[in-house]
RNA sequence: GGCCUGGUAGUUCAGUUGGUUAGAACGCUAGCCUGUCACGCUAGAGGUCGUGGGUUCGAGCCCCAUUCAGGUCGCCA
């Protein structure tokens, strides 16, 4: 049978916002369910606002009926009807104190019977999913998710704009600058055998906005990265990337600030007092063991190395020896949870991330000490008044250098936390972390690299350490973190290019190399620059935590898998010789 | 690149020490049903047990390889 057209009629309402009074109006949408009574059949309606249910009784025209009773699931419908009571109320819906009593009903598209149930989609395999992407996308999960990224792009330009920020697009071709992580490259079809990049972020462009007196810039800017994939990293996303002149770095933060503060409280209707909490990165990874610290629960690190010097036991004395620290974190009431099989899972969990191992006392009825035999009197009391340990608890230790240490224990702690459920779901810690190292030793080359890009500015402290001291130079840069997830990253940027110069030399860059990657950035800044600084925020991931999101791909359309490809399309995807021979390119 | 987890009807899962014809629920098809809203009832169709090899009289189950998906480490200046 040949399929309805909408002639004649046009939509009035959304399902999910008729009115809730008599009178007619005109609907369209999705067959969410059907249920045919046989003399009696009721259809929910969906559309991205929500669902209304449309009837059909022996009141209903006789044709109207015949074609109601067509209806499957995830037809394309439109119906025109007057709206009334209904005999009994659905209170899980917002229109469920009415119906559409139908007298026009269309039929605009037939669906084949999907391959997942789009009404009851939760559960299905997600590949699945994602190959049928576009029928996921009618879930009011995923819906609900889109909306609110919407609604946190739009309030955020909002704030930007009033705040005099200028929204201003930068290229998605650009040079490659091959110091971080991987480009996506581009090939020439003008220039044979050159490349684009597609931006990792559009830091120099808008670091020559600012020269360019722009003073205040703004853009939902789209990067590229290729690198693997992660839960909360997929190679293109999005940042709510921002520039500013003639400030001061607090001046940013505030200015972030009020932006997190406005889209928590007109989206989640959730009040952020202002200043964030402030914590150095010294200061987070003693106590956390982390630069990006969950704030939401305890357990955090102490040392212990004063309480265990002077034991008799290897593992320990042996990392004093050798500079390293010995250190501890109490797994509150986690004795009942982690059983001695559960700690050997935890203890290969810490080898898999570069301890030796885990020692531990777990506290049940007695303390039970993995390392007893080399315990005297004294030194359990010792360790466990330090710890706050009392029956009940799970001490975890662990000895080593004491970089390891705390990035051990700093795992530990999320797995634990996790694993005893008491990390608050509706808590929102966010945190400054301010004061950044500025390089970072390479083990691979044995060379100190800049931690940030090279156009960060040292702290005016740091300076003269540049050559003599890498290890204990900051960087005047920070980042934001939220519930444990790095948000939002930001830092001043160099002004004076003989400064920006010495610091290409620090990170071991020759004048040649220096000239052919940025020339034209260091001959920018011979021309004035202003004081400028800005940030990034990632927009998806605090998408995902605002939705209360498990992974990016529940807050980015069309997403791609952990290999980099997309399901749904297939790419990347081979092309034609034709094609690569226009772009000079033979491939193995 | 390393490690961990998983792959059985369209979907979600069960499947005994390796032993007859691989089951259930939902979905789908057909029929019945006037107040449902996860409607109900009856009947039916639907399976290369991811793929390839091996062990065995016999493999969904054991072994090896491989592939796909997820998580994670490396990586992400």
């Amino acid at each position: 049978m040949a399929l309805d057209t909408m002639k004649g009629l046009k939509r009035t309402h959304y399902c999910g916002e008729i009115p809730l009074e008599p009178q007619e109006v005109v609907v369209c949408g999705f067959a969410d369910r059907v249920r045919d009574m046989g003399n009696l059949i009721f259809i929910n309606l969906r559309d991205r606002t929500g669902i209304v249910q449309l009837a059909f009784s022996d009141e209903t025209e006789r044709a109207v009926f015949e074609k109601a009773q067509q209806v499957k699931s995830e037809y394309v419908l439109m119906a025109k009807g007057n709206i009334r009571p209904r005999e009994s109320v659905n209170d899980k819906l917002k229109t469920g104190s009415v119906e559409i009593a139908v007298s026009d009903l269309r039929i605009l598209s037939k669906a084949e019977t999907t391959p997942f149930e789009v009404t009851n989609s939760e559960k299905v395999n997600e590949e699945l999913k994602l190959r049928y992407r576009y029928l996921d996308l009618r879930s009011p999960k995923l819906q609900k998710n889109m909306i609110m990224r919407h609604d946190i792009a739009r309030v955020a330009r909002e704030y930007f704009y009033e705040n005099g920020f200028l929204e201003i697009e930068t290229p998605m071709l650009m040079r490659s600058t091959p110091e971080g992580a991987r480009d996506y490259l581009v090939p020439s079809r003008v220039h044979g055998g050159s490349f684009y990049a597609l931006p990792q972020s559009p830091q120099i462009y808008k670091q020559l906005l600012m020269i360019s007196g722009y003073d205040r810039y703004i853009q939902l800017a789209r990067c590229f990265r290729d690198e693997d994939l992660r839960a909360d990293r997929q190679p293109e996303f999005t940042q709510i990337d921002l520039e500013m002149s003639f400030v001061e770095p607090e001046d940013i933060q505030s200015c972030v600030e009020g932006c997190i503060q406005r889209l928590f409280k007109e989206i989640l209707g959730i009040d952020v007092v202002l200043p964030l909490e402030r914590m150095t990165f010294a200061d987070a990874m003693q106590r956390y063991g982390s630069d990006k610290p969950d704030t939401r629960f305890g357990f955090e690190i102490q040392d212990i190395s004063e309480e265990v010097r002077g034991m008799d036991f290897v593992v320990f004395s042996s990392a004093l020896e050798n500079g390293g620290s010995v250190r501890a974190i109490n797994v509150k009431n986690g004795a009942a949870v982690y059983t001695r099989k559960e700690i050997d899972k935890l203890t290969e969990h810490a080898k898999g991330i570069g301890a030796k191992g885990l020692a531990y006392i777990r506290w049940a009825d007695e303390p039970n000490c993995s390392f007893k035999k080399f315990l005297k009197d004294g030194d359990l009391e010792r360790i466990c008044g330090r710890m706050n340990a009392e029956k009940g608890d799970l001490v975890l230790i662990c000895a080593d250098k004491t970089a390891t240490v705390l990035s051990t224990l700093g795992a530990l702690r999320l797995i634990a936390a996790k694993k005893l459920d008491i990390i608050p779901e509706d808590v929102y810690n966010f945190v400054w972390i301010t004061e950044m190292p500025f390089f970072e030793f390479d083990d691979e080359s044995g060379n100190w690299v800049a931690a940030h890009h090279p156009f960060t500015m040292v702290m005016e402290e740091c300076l003269d350490k540049l050559d003599s001291d890498p290890a204990n130079v900051r960087a005047k840069a920070w980042d934001l973190v939220l519930n444990g997830t790095e948000l939002s990253s930001g830092s001043m940027r160099i002004t004076d290019f003989q400064l920006q110069q010495k610091m290409f030399e620090a990170l071991g860059m020759s004048d040649e190399e220096i000239q052919a990657k940025f020339g034209f950035l260091v001959d920018a800044y011979r021309f004035a620059a202003p004081p400028h600084g800005g940030m990034g925020i990632g927009l998806d991931r605090l998408a995902m935590i605002m939705c209360k999101a498990d992974s990016l791909r529940d807050v980015v359309a069309f997403p791609k898998v952990q290999n980099a490809s997309e399901l749904m399309s297939g790419c990347p995807a081979e092309v034609d010789q034709k094609q690569l021979d226009e772009l000079s390119i033979a491939v193995k």
